[in-house]
DNA sequence: TCCGCGCGTGACGATTTCGTGATATCCTGC
DNA sequence: GCAGGATATCACGAAATCGTCACGCGCGGA
């Protein structure tokens, strides 16, 4: 954050923090810049109004320098004009002084969601479709299909297969499928996840008793297979 | 690309230079038509809020005149009937000022890969027109009808319902719906969406306890359904 | 100014899903 | 074979989600 009024960089900072942000503040222009420039941030917070450097020709020279960091303008001048020849210089998304932190918050969150969809539509266009035999997974249409006849998951089924197919043979205990599906802060019992992962297997599983698609690995936790041609009766640790 | 401001106008053509592109500018309208109209161009980007031609008008002129080069739209107005309409009189994709640099690259991306995918470009022409059994949905007349009969929609059932259409079985959150309907940094309440989808569904569903076109998906979101033909999935792969 | 309409919000019941405990079954080491 | 621990299965109450209705607000037209 550049901010050159101490107490809103506070007021902010305090604020980002509940959101499990880390915050650096940097009180005047060229500080901040050669913070943004170096750092690996994923968000700039910049006051327009900075002494050092203009907060436009700070937008301006960061771009120029291939730096595509987010940037959230505020400013306290609501002129059509810098608005919009901000907006055009690079910057995210603007607020107008005096804001409420509510706003704020909802504006960073905004940008965070547009970042995470277009990584999503960018960088796993070969991911949306998984497929192990005769089972196929769609991410977008959140859909599943055994041999084209379709299947009807739970968000939590869904979201679980999914972690699995992510990662075919790889292993994940249960604690991490937890974190994982769940989310890191989830505190619940391990044994919740042998409840789904029935479930699961109970919609897509010929055999439920002798899975084939989702494993147990003994002492361990689980694992999605998509070697279905070879033989796999073994259910234990003894991999060879 | 058609832009009347040029500080935008060189950072795009900046960075678009870093993907090997070839860019021309043109800062008005009726310039930038004839550019697009006598060169071959792979893409134009293009700015709705143009002096001597509207942006919108420009569209609609290219297509009219079997052009099908791909547009990139861009708007400050965030109004979602001009983004819907761009897209309806036949831009390939739009940005709502504000955008970042990174975004638009990877529009631009997208959109490549999406020719590449589509190699000879079906269904082009179709977006203006969505069918799905019974019902129709002309987008340049904002006008639905259930087996020819006229229904009445307002602005924002329209708009989410074109939203669906335009991805049929893809499964929207309802905080992707408010991103992309009330549009970015809008600060509401998810529920919202429940009410509309409720009027939505008593307006074009015979029985809306019982929808056929828009699908729940739950713990989810909705989903637009394109299969209305298709048997009910099954629970389980018993009964095979 | 008044009225009607579209829209966002709140409340409440109906439905689905989820987490947990109890119990049975299986695996492993001795 | 046996003991101890890990996993599978099942059922049930709790909790979350969704559908529906009603209310109030703001806005544009009569």
């Amino acid at each position: 954050m550049v901010e050159d009024n101490e107490d809103i960089a506070r007021l902010v900072s305090l604020h980002l923090a509940d959101l499990d942000c880390h915050v650096r503040v940097a009180t005047d222009g060229c500080t901040g810049f050669e913070l943004a420039r170096a750092g690996d941030w994923d968000l700039v917070i910049l006051d327009l109004m900075l002494p050092g450097m203009e907060g436009l020709e700070f937008c301006r020279r960061l771009r120029a320098g291939r730096h595509y960091t987010p940037i959230l303008m505020l400013t306290a001048k609501s002129s059509e004009l810098d608005r919009v020849l901000g907006l055009e210089l690079g910057a995210d998304d603007y607020l107008t002084k005096p804001f409420s932190i509510r706003e704020l918050i909802a504006r960073v969150r905004a940008i965070f969601r547009r970042l995470e969809a277009f990584a999503a539509a960018e960088g796993r266009e070969s991911e949306v479709r998984v497929e192990a035999g005769d089972l196929v997974i769609d991410a977008e249409r959140r859909s599943v299909t055994i041999a084209d006849l379709p299947v009807e998951l739970t968000a939590r089924e869904f979201d679980l297969l999914m972690q699995f197919a992510r990662n075919p043979g790889r292993v994940y205990t249960r604690q991490q499928l937890l974190d994982l599906v769940w989310g890191h802060g989830h505190d619940g019992y391990e044994h919740t996840v042998n409840s789904h992962i029935n479930r699961l297997r109970a919609k897509i599983e010929r055999d439920p008793a002798h899975p084939r698609y989702v494993l147990t690995v003994w002492g361990v936790g689980y694992k999605f297979n998509d070697r279905l041609d070879e033989p796999a009766p073994r259910q234990g640790p003894e991999t060879g």
